[in-house]
DNA sequence: ACCGATCGGTAAAACGAATTACCCCGGGGG
DNA sequence: CCCCCGGGGTAATTCGTTTTACCGATCGGT
């Protein structure tokens, strides 16, 4: 096993390569970049199969140190572990940087406002060709001046210094989306259990819920909110506290597909089925909406597509084609956690 | 906003400080790299003065290149996104790198082989110090050649080729855990319900659970094995069936806190309460068992400290000191979900 | 007064590719 | 016959560090 980095036979460098065919090493470079509009096409192939006999391979280090683009994207978020935020988001940066030939350099910097700022440092010694921030709830972040030496995007978090570019999920449109679903379905008692109070995104969803209400000419008052903060004991005693309410709702339209699944639980104790008893949706999306039983309805929160999107502009180089911020939408995937209200 | 990579005021070179104080580049490199015997108090002082009124920050490409480290562990696992798995494990992969002034480089190679050489390759290229393999569900992986350049260590996962070294979770001492737990609570009936029927997890977590049964002196043929798949669903199909097996089991053990889940859901349609009437167990102790109501009792994966492991010896250049498998303990985590049989 | 050690530094050579500035040779136009 | 041009390369420089010599003083000892 190996000693230490990189030991044994070493590598054979660009001039190798030169060697081996007896042209210099600028015409290998040359062949390899692209840039072979100078040499003939003969020289070019026998270099090429130089480059295969030798299995000569690029030193990436030189090549970020001359050229100062070291292929390399740059990703600093909250905290890497959290779900269901993280994955998809990464995923997607991922595999544009990997199309492009690039990889993912990360950093977490547990919301430590110190450690942003040596993490900013730190990927940009290191020559990163862009930066992605990320935040697992949405919100406001702030960042150090540096990041302007770089081209960098927000993803589900958005800064007023500056003039950084933010890609947000369209909560509000999905709050709404959810409510309008179950109205749609003919329900007329609606109980929306929502998440940490003063989350961004609690506070959106609410505003998107209460003007589709609205939009349906009804009185948001008729339709009680009940606060939690988007785990799944919250979902398990708001679904409780609201299945005791004097006209019980038939439907409830919860933070989270952790709170949602916490109402299963929940109702399933008081005797009541999903959903012919009452209709529930979540809001995310997570791999485990679709495995519940029933599978639950939910709105889909595009971290995967919010990924891809930072990451196509930050390589693209259009970042600053990007509005201040953009939002993506959440659409509604219908499962069977929603039905009509009983006796209907 | 930035129009490229790493626009403006050039940033000053370790030169520029030299030039500022009046040494030599040597000086100040050998000041910055501890390497300050031969340098007098003095000039050190000024080098570290003119470091910081200057602003300077040294150029990792360029250290690489001349050193041929990096600062960089290479991190390649199946799936990124995938839960409970991989948040911990790079969590405690990236904090000791952190530690040691490392970032970590990820690749996501969706268990395609040829994506896993691709992998190893472009990471090599990029001279990185360490090699971290990462297998979602325990398994066996196969590696290319190349990764003997690098001190690998793989995680979750293990291999017949080479003498590369393996950190593994022990599934069967956490299987027998589990099985403890309850007969020490007095439980006589005991359903198992199995998660992917061919993974390795499931075999080594279903042989500690046999072990468990024998050592206490029982016939594992009077406790039913159900056999599922790991998901939510599995998990709610597999305890509707337990449940109505001839004299009813009263306490489940279920391959994974997705499952136990799924249990929860079945027993309280049943109109069955956890734990008084039947008693749950998971494993894995995702975020997700804590939040459960009652509170899940389940077996931890130690995954954050897996990757901790994993990266302080290849930093710390111990790989080969490792055993080629170590099996870390996973310990069971007594919550509200368990508590002794009905009726005792 | 001369000889070796230190001490405190420095100049110069890597490291491996990208890039810039030429250079040589053959052929076509005048 | 001479000039110029373009195709096909190449030599040399550069990127910012690390590392390996080596060097000029000062100093203690005899």
């Amino acid at each position: 096993m190996a000693k230490g980095p990189n030991v044994g036979t070493p590598r054979p460098t660009i001039l190798d390569v030169g060697r081996h065919v007896g042209v210099s090493a600028t015409t290998v470079s040359l062949v390899l970049s692209g840039q072979d509009n100078k040499i003939s096409p003969a020289t070019r192939q026998r270099v090429l199969d130089a480059v295969n006999e030798l299995g000569y391979r690029p030193n990436r280090a030189a090549q970020g140190l001359r050229s100062g683009r070291t292929q390399t994207l740059g990703f600093i978020t909250d905290e890497i572990a959290v779900q269901p935020f993280s994955g998809p988001t990464v995923s997607g940066l991922h595999d544009v940087a990997w199309e492009q030939h690039s990889l993912l350099l990360m950093v977490n910097t547990t919301r430590n406002p110190s450690r942003i700022r040596a993490a900013v440092e730190d990927l940009i010694d290191r020559q990163v060709d862009g930066l992605v921030f990320a935040a697992i709830g949405t919100r406001e972040i702030s960042l150090p001046d540096l990041v302007r030496k770089v081209p960098t995007v927000l993803v589900n978090a958005f800064t007023s210094e500056g003039d950084l570019r933010a890609i947000l999920p369209d909560e509000h449109a999905g709050g709404r989306a959810a409510v309008e679903h179950v109205l749609a379905l003919g329900h007329e008692r609606i109980a929306h259990l929502a998440g940490r109070e003063n989350a961004w995104a609690t506070k959106a969803r609410l505003r998107g819920y209460v003007d589709g209400l609205l939009a349906a000419g009804l009185d948001p008052a008729d339709h009680p909110v009940f606060s939690g903060n988007y785990r799944i004991d919250s979902g398990y005693e708001l679904a409780m506290r609201a299945m005791s309410a004097k006209p019980r709702p038939t439907a409830l339209l919860c933070g989270n597909d952790q709170m949602a699944t916490g109402a299963y639980i929940a109702l399933a104790r008081l005797g009541l089925r999903v959903p012919e008893d009452v209709s529930v949706v979540g809001y995310d999306d997570e791999p485990l909406a679709a495995d519940l039983r029933p599978a639950l309805t939910t709105v889909r929160i595009p971290f995967y597509e919010m990924g891809r999107m930072a990451a196509q502009h930050t390589f693209g180089g259009t970042v600053e084609d990007l509005p201040a911020m953009t939002y993506l939408s959440c659409p509604l995937v219908a499962r069977a956690s929603t039905a009509p209200p009983p006796g209907q």
